[in-house]
DNA sequence: ATCGTTGCCTGAGGGC
DNA sequence: TGCCCTCAGGCAACGA
């Protein structure tokens, strides 16, 4: 599921591959897909537009374009942007991959989830969007236009200070888990790295965020910032589906402390890492090493 | 203002 | 083999 480390990635990478480069074609097969802008405006207002820079506001993509006009890009829980090179079982389905194994695509085959595909005038790699839940959202802002989603966001979690996650812990009853996940808050954190970052912290995730006392929000404010550095560092976590955009998988998931680790030894004390839910979401933690 | 719940969506995996 | 169920979770919208 792509969080902060994931996005940002996916801009670090893609940066090199579309900036300066002219869209010639916009594909949108299917309309089965939740676009908040329709698909025949998107072709309209992307096609010759030249890509300038690709920006992040928490979980969320920026395109600037040459006419100062956007292209907002969530990828939800599914969402992919990967280049037509990309290769990985991650990009097909169980179904898809059982007909791909006897011959290998050289170059991605757009599939039923591939709601999005660009051409450019070079005639080289095309980019591709992927999502299979269709959580993702796609949306086109004319210059000088914002939304909503981007206008709530809280600080860039990269840059969170213990400043800032102290005010917003103040009289908030809820668990410092669910405060962290608070996209208006600090943008950018999921179900992953808040649960890494408290472990690093030594934080138990169902404290109420108020009872944190400053010498904590500080420890905290500090690990989420190391977390979400380290994740970018390894090309973020591929459990599902998230892939660089060349296909290739991130390796954060290979030094996951306690997220899908319930009831393996913890790293520090052996003992077994619990689960609960809170707030809906599953979250993993030692009991003995997080007060 | 704050908090909790619901719905959106599909594929994987488990039980029978 | 196949059917049914549950689970994963980011975010908006809604109700209390």
């Amino acid at each position: 599921m792509p969080e902060l480390p994931e996005v940002e990635v996916v801009r670090l990478r893609l940066r090199s591959v579309v900036v300066n480069r002219r869209i010639a074609e916009i594909q949108t097969a299917r309309a089965n897909y939740a676009f908040l802008t329709a698909p025949a405006r998107l072709r309209s207002k992307l096609q010759g537009r030249r890509i300038m820079e690709i920006e992040r506001q928490g979980k969320y993509l920026l395109f600037l374009l040459d006419d100062h006009s956007r292209l907002l890009v969530h990828l939800g829980m599914t969402g992919q942007l990967f280049t037509s090179h990309a290769v990985s079982p991650r990009l097909y389905n169980k179904q898809s991959r059982a007909g791909l194994a006897h011959t290998p695509a050289q170059v991605f085959v757009p599939d039923k989830h591939t709601h999005l595909s660009i051409s450019f005038s070079d005639r080289g790699e095309q980019l591709h969007f992927r999502d299979t839940r269709k959580f993702g959202k796609l949306l086109w802002l004319a210059e000088g236009r914002s939304d909503p989603r981007l206008e709530r966001l809280g600080v860039d979690a990269l840059s969170i200070t213990p400043e800032h996650l102290g005010i917003s812990s103040k009289r908030r009853r809820i668990a410092i888990k669910s405060l962290l996940l608070d996209q208006s808050v600090l943008a950018g954190v999921g179900n992953i790295y808040a649960d890494e970052a408290l472990y690093q912290a030594r934080l138990l995730p169902q404290r109420a965020a108020a009872s944190l006392r400053p010498e904590e929000t500080r420890v905290l404010a500090r690990t989420v910032r190391k977390v979400l550095r380290r994740a970018i560092r390894l090309g973020g976590s591929s459990i599902d589906d998230y892939v660089q955009p060349d296909g290739s998988d991130g390796q954060f998931q290979n030094t996951f402390t306690v997220y899908g680790r319930e009831g393996e030894p913890c790293h520090c004390c052996r003992g077994p890492i619990v689960r609960v839910v809170i707030g809906q979401r599953s979250s993993h933690f030692c009991p003995s090493c997080q007060k």
